[in-house]
DNA sequence: AATTCGTGGTT
DNA sequence: TAACCAAGAAT
């Protein structure tokens, strides 16, 4: 038996079992690939666009084993447009990776995990954790966001990690492993719903009379300013105008096709080509054509 | 440690 | 409408 060591958990675990989303990665006949393939996915990317993709790979992919017999490039057309291919790449080399070095089962130690390519720590946290029933301080953005509030009482997060948060983190992980697990999903769901980024769902919020941020009257946020994410106009988007052209084609495509997606300037282009040949996501043919990443040669 | 890396919905 | 934001990782 375990003492709740926060006085957060019990109304936030109380929350998450009337209000969490029936999502496919968490259904009981769930595995752990599932798990991996959903938080790849998720790097970034909202749950409403993740779902039908993750459905056909669920469907496609069972396995690690059947998506590491494919060619990359299959994954890297199958990821749609989720955004951010590279994920899509690295997706694949870490279903090879667990083939070879794990006989085709996802690994459940936190170490296992972090050394797969795509794998960060946060991803290892979480699939350990969610898959595996696993005791680590799962910190994503939406954590962070709730910690910053009812914790710290700032609007929101620093831009970056700090080691304070991670310390937070942990010391709000339950003792016992199934109670950790249960929590990180908890708080993670807690950040997406009601205590989200721009209007806090406040009223609805089972912490509310114990929040640091309620409790100092709201104030604004007073830290460093926060960096936006230009699009238009840069190599993000030529590159993915170029990619997007590959993934729609069957075959391979004439370098004119290519050109045609951005003709106004040849420069750029050729950068953003060039970046795509050199990240393997895309892979130039003899005769000038080109296409996306076939089978490794060895 | 600061940048780079897609895409599209919401406000 | 332009800005913001979404279960980060790699370098």
């Amino acid at each position: 038996m375990s003492v709740p060591a926060s006085p957060l958990h019990a109304p936030v675990l109380a929350w998450y079992d009337r209000c969490a989303r029936d999502l496919p990665w968490r259904a009981p006949d769930r595995t752990p690939w599932g798990v991996l393939v959903s938080e790849a996915m998720l790097q970034q990317t909202p749950v409403a666009r993740v779902l039908p993709v993750w459905r056909e790979w669920a469907a496609r992919w069972p396995t690690p084993a059947a998506l590491a017999a494919e060619a990359p490039g299959e994954a890297v057309r199958a990821w749609g447009r989720l955004g951010y291919p590279r994920r899509a790449l690295r997706l694949h080399a870490a279903a090879v990776a667990v083939v070879e070095r794990h006989g085709g089962e996802v690994p459940a130690a936190y170490d296992d995990l972090r050394a797969l390519p795509g794998v960060g720590a946060y991803t290892a946290a979480a699939v350990a954790s969610f898959a595996f029933s696993g005791r680590h301080a799962v910190v994503d953005t939406n954590v962070r966001r709730v910690q910053a509030r009812a914790v710290t009482g700032a609007e929101h997060p620093a831009p970056a990690q700090t080691a304070a948060e991670l310390r937070v983190a942990e010391a709000l992980v339950p003792d016992d492993a199934g109670q950790a697990a249960r929590w990180a999903v908890a708080v993670m769901e807690l950040g997406a719903l009601v205590c989200t980024a721009r209007a806090p769902r406040c009223a609805d919020c089972p912490v509310r009379a114990l929040c640091a941020w309620q409790l100092a009257g709201r104030p604004a946020y007073d830290g460093p300013p926060r960096r936006g994410q230009a699009y238009a106009g840069t190599d993000r988007q030529v590159r993915g105008l170029l990619l997007g052209v590959l993934r729609e084609a069957e075959g391979p495509v004439p370098r004119a096709a290519l050109d045609a997606v951005w003709p106004r300037d040849p420069l750029q282009r050729a950068r953003a080509l060039d970046g795509l040949v050199a990240d393997g996501l895309v892979e130039p043919l003899e005769g000038g054509a080109y296409a996306l990443p076939g089978a490794p040669r060895r």
